[in-house]
DNA sequence: GAAGATATGTAGTTTTATTACATAAAATAT
DNA sequence: ATATTTTATGTAATAAAACTACATATCTTC
């Protein structure tokens, strides 16, 4: 019920099998659901054009108990959404089980992080991003897949970027940094010591150090500027961490700020980019 | 109120400074929310041990115009969302209208590959991955950063990993492939040609080829068992992709199979990787 | 166009929610 | 400590909403 199809897409498909005054009562209710949810079933009845009873019917015939109830059922669909507390996969969950459960999750995760968005470290990162004149994606481990896919979306934006997994790299990369160039490290714990340790080596230098990191934490402390992500409650014992979406997403945000700076005029060069993929795909049929 | 901050939050927040009656009712609420909603006031009353005008009151008292408002906003806010529609980003939204328009872009694109998980494809997938002698990772661009991610997490999973992009490296490895082999090939159009070239390539061995790809497409017509990501209207002329999330949650989804074929005596492995990081990290403060 | 089936509405009944008011509990002042 | 005020809570009456049984209308089918 509460995760399967829509109620209101189920109510659209089914106009043309309903009668006429429930088909009456569907229209009402599509033409506007949010108001539907606030009405009393007289009031629906009325702006309907049809008796209370047949409203009633309507309800029923879709499954809900009684008027209340189907109001219930519908304003829950009018919201997209996953059931909050997030829960863990058990042993004996089969395959739709645990697979709902991981996006579920991971949707969660995503919405949390949406709701505190720190848009203004958001909105000074993009500032540095946006003049770097060389911008190095810092990450390892897990935060190295993010580094990749960081370092290949900025790439396009008409700025050279590198990256780096090797520490000594790192290290040589950091102390050669100077004016224009940004380093921007992705740690979920922000206490990897090495990537601490480059961070104040960079600092140490002309460069600007961004992070996108836990906040408080040592990493954070060596940036000039750091977007925080809290590390929510990843028990993780064996399950795969929701934390890296949120830094993708986050990267992309970063992406897309830097673009809207670039301006209209921007947009050939990504098209060209983009163009250039043709030739390495068959056509579609 | 929809986006805002959850109802049952306030409730719990605002515990110490309500009545003892009231106290009562938010007890009942917060013990089982999803019970309330279902509730007359008479039953939310007798479960609270309290008089319905109490109940009433309490519901006004939270900004709602009576019980039945009340149940209403309750049920809403027991489900976290994203409206509907995904807007795309405008040259002149500010930095949060544009960071709420991605991620709700992505969650939805979560939510949507959600409600169409092909759970027999993943179940199959997860047959051939937990049987694997090898793994091997393939995906290029954005979706090499994915199967850096996959390969860093199946690594764990006490299974050889190995991961390329080179397509010289790709071909040699897909030709030498045999019984246990499985090559994983992950590709947003499934139309890469050096993708699918490859994927026949290891087709022709002993091996095992799956893919995470669009439905119907060439690399998909190459897999024993292919999953499929319908690319829903990407249009991102512009705009990143969410594609490559649902990918990353897939193989999620596909590495916690994977861990529960293992069985639960699989734990300490996993809890020794973990630990084996430790050292690497400031302890936290 | 009549008989049956289906759909819709009317009016009464029941359930549910709200209000007004009375009583009880707590807080403050004397 | 007690009276007085204020606040909290419950009781009972009222109003509103939803539901049911049944009557009437509409549509089908022969």
């Amino acid at each position: 019920m509460i995760d399967g199809t829509h109620l209101l897409n189920t109510i659209a498909a089914s106009l043309n099998e309903l009668n006429k005054s429930e088909a009456k009562v569907a229209q009402a209710i599509l033409q506007d659901p949010e108001q539907a949810t606030r009405s009393s079933i007289a009031a629906l009845a009325l702006s309907a054009g049809v008796s209370e009873p047949s409203v009633n019917r309507f309800c029923k015939r879709f499954g809900a108990k009684g008027f209340p109830d189907f109001k219930l059922q519908l304003a829950r669909s009018l919201v997209v959404g996953v059931r909050y507390v997030s829960r863990a996969v058990d042993f004996d969950d089969d395959v739709n089980a645990y697979s709902v459960k991981l996006f579920d999750n991971s949707i969660s995760a995503l919405l949390l992080a949406k709701d505190r968005l720190p848009s203004t470290a958001i909105a000074k990162a993009v500032d540095h991003l946006a003049q770097a004149k060389r911008i190095y994606f810092f990450g390892l481990g897990t935060s190295a897949a993010v580094a990749k896919d960081a370092s290949h979306k900025f790439f396009r934006l008409n700025v050279p970027v590198t990256r780096e997994e090797d520490p000594l790299a790192l290290r040589m990369l950091a102390a050669a940094g100077g004016v224009g160039d940004v380093f921007f490290f992705i740690s979920h714990t922000g206490r990897t010591r090495v990537l601490v340790e480059v961070a104040e080596l960079a600092r140490s230098t002309e460069a600007t150090v961004v992070s996108l990191t836990a906040p408080d934490s040592p990493l954070a402390d060596q940036s000039h500027c750091s977007i925080a992500l809290e590390n929510s409650e990843d028990t993780e014992e064996y399950l795969p961490m929701t934390s890296r979406l949120v830094q993708l997403v986050m990267l992309d945000v970063l992406a897309t700020g830097v673009t809207l700076r670039r301006g209209e005029g921007f947009q050939p060069h990504l098209a060209r980019i983009k163009d250039s993929l043709r030739q390495t795909r068959f056509p579609a049929q």
